[in-house]
DNA sequence: ACAAAAGTGTTGAGAGTACACCCATGC
DNA sequence: GCATGGGTGTACTCTCAACACTTTTGT
């Protein structure tokens, strides 16, 4: 395709750099928001903990062999995924050429059940404001995640991929102080999004025993959310 | 790194697909916004038009292969550069398993020294608007990267890589209203990228022989301009 | 003097922000 | 009856959007 590489010429006969998929596991865990990290127990970076990941398999598309990789490490499937950024500095793995093209996934938390004992290695969930020290360039991946995370969360509504089915609107804008790291006004919360029409009464009420029973709601699936966002020129 | 490959598996050892970049070359060119196509001269898709791209080099960092690309066709570097996506269907490229993780670059027209003679292939700038048929998925990655540089122009000042390091008003509210594809109103369009200060007078007058000479203006280096995107929820 | 493009302010509407009290339930 | 969390309205500020005429130059 270039002047020096011949466009016919055989592309499979070219150096070829290995290719993985990472995920950047969210969920929210105990009022916190956390990642699903992996304890490696081989060099390098043996004993060190790192984003779930692995080799894309040479028949099935990059989707799938992230989705995979997130139904082996949580037994769950159909959850919000979306494609981060590829990370291919030469040096990023020590031993050869590996190239990762990155995935983020929400996942409600009572949707996953973690079988600690069906998979080798130990896995942890981890405050995303309290990390370990990572392997590989996986603190720079996960920064990323969360920079994207925040920023998508305050113009789409996928902060919704986060929570339970039915949640009171009390427990959505937990979710979102704790994701934005920044206390919310319930009032103003509550008409902004109630206004936006993307969510719908389930007519159950939830009793926490503590307090006046809340209202339980719903996300409509349907429903389109995408703020216009504000622009830099008219 | 999961059950299923041991993450002690050498990684050199692995079935490895080919990997290459492709870069989407914007610029604004005779009051549209263009971008830069090679006709194909071998099969697949022989005689058709395709986004400049090639192999990664085993020691070359993913951005280094595009500015690489780049710079081939082009013969200019150190412009705005940023990655988009990573398209790897496994049937994408019908000899062999191929990724290609893709960029897009906005070049100002006035700093292209093309010459068509030194590259074998065929190139040509396509209006986005009236695009020819496209080898492989590139007609996908296209539309993507049309739509992001919408996207970013709305709350960044990328606009400015597109255009000659002087230029008045209304030039800049030209590429504006070409990008974005509607007309915007002068007064607005003035008041609000003035007080955004990110731009500087040079002194300069710019005199077309036709009507009032217009203050020349450039772009502050410096100038941090994002805007903060308007919320969904408070 | 006229053609052509540059330059310049005001007003009304809608969205964002700040803020404090009453309500329903369990114990 | 009191502790706990749920639920509600209003006023001020700021940003956005719409809109038309004067100024400077070349011919």
């Amino acid at each position: 395709m270039t002047n020096n590489i011949p466009e016919n010429y055989d592309p499979s006969a070219f150096a070829r750099p290995s290719v993985t998929v990472d995920v950047v596991i969210f969920s929210l865990v105990q009022d916190d928001l956390k990642v699903l990290l992996i304890k490696r127990k081989h060099p390098p970076f043996a004993g060190m903990w790192a984003i779930p990941g692995g080799f894309v398999r040479i028949e099935e598309s990059l989707e799938d062999a992230a989705a995979r990789e997130l139904a082996e490490e949580t037994n769950v499937r159909d959850v919000y995924m979306e494609q981060l950024y590829t990370f291919g500095q030469p040096d990023r793995d020590p031993r050869t050429r590996v190239i990762t093209v990155t995935y983020f996934a929400l996942v409600p938390h009572d949707a996953i059940h973690h079988y600690p004992g069906d998979d080798a290695a130990e896995t942890g969930w981890f405050s995303v404001f309290d990390l370990p020290e990572l392997a590989f360039d996986h603190r720079e991946i996960l920064d990323y995640a969360l920079t994207r995370l925040r920023y998508k969360l305050e113009y789409t509504a996928v902060g919704f991929e986060l929570l339970p089915d039915e949640f009171t609107l009390s427990e959505l804008q937990k979710a979102y102080e704790i994701i934005l790291h920044e206390p919310l006004d319930k009032r103003n919360f509550r008409r902004k999004i109630l206004s936006a029409d993307i969510l719908e009464e389930t007519g159950h009420m939830k009793k926490l025993g503590e307090g006046r029973p809340a209202k339980l709601y719903r996300y409509q699936q349907n429903a389109i959310a995408e703020v216009k966002t504000r622009r830099l020129f008219p």
